[in-house]
DNA sequence: GGTAAGATCAGC
DNA sequence: CTGATCTTACCA
């Protein structure tokens, strides 16, 4: 089916709405690298002390408070990078985590960059699993904050082929300790 | 100016 | 389960 570009509305709405819709869409990078969203979290600024926009603004989610379908990247745990899409209306801070997706076309290219700097090989198995390596798998680091995926303009895009999602799992997020309770996380099962 | 915690990952 | 690795935010 045709790959249609999410129009900017897609996103300006609740990041828990967002989130689920966002399941089953594809990631479209550099390099012909596409992915399909299995995985997602939510996170809803002020009203989510697990966001980093809880506490208002601040240099570093600054994008976050930005208008929305932008990418919101941060720099974490001394070596690692995870990549956003912003949420809600200009002002108000939001943002879906994107947590892992599936490969569907660049492969080679993200096990090349996955396996920059490792000396043991990467398994296709755990090679998008996670927030900080898709980002590793797409090449997305702080140059890519704030890349608008309506545009395209950093070569960052997300598109909908029309193919359906099941039903999603619904879950408490992963790796937060406050707001640990909430079931804000979004995995889908099996995509057709 | 000091420091604790962090939306993680890989290896044992 | 632990170590790696360092930025950020918050407190004094």
């Amino acid at each position: 089916m045709r790959r249609r570009i999410l129009p900017r509305s897609f996103y300006e709405g609740d990041p828990r709405e967002v989130a689920a819709t966002l399941l089953g869409k594809l990631l479209v990078g550099r390099d012909g690298r596409v992915g399909r969203i299995v995985e997602v979290e939510a996170y809803c600024g002020a009203d989510d002390p697990a966001s980093h926009a809880y506490r208002g603004m601040t240099p570093r989610n600054a994008t976050m408070f930005g208008p929305p379908g932008h990418l919101y990247v941060y720099f974490t745990y001394g070596m690692h990078f995870c990549a956003n899409v912003v949420c809600w209306p200009q002002g108000v801070a939001g943002a879906v985590l994107l947590r892992g997706v599936i490969p569907v076309s660049g492969v080679d290219q993200m096990r090349v960059s996955r396996q920059a700097w490792r000396a043991t090989p990467v398994r296709d198995a755990v090679l998008t699993d996670g927030p900080a390596k898709l980002c590793q798998a797409f090449g997305i680091d702080l140059a890519d904050d704030g890349a608008d995926l309506v545009k395209g303009d950093r070569g960052m895009r997300v598109f909908d082929d029309g193919v359906s999602t099941v039903r999603p799992t619904i879950t408490p997020r992963v790796g937060v300790t406050k707001g640990a309770q909430l079931p804000w996380r979004f995995h889908a099962g099996p995509v057709m």
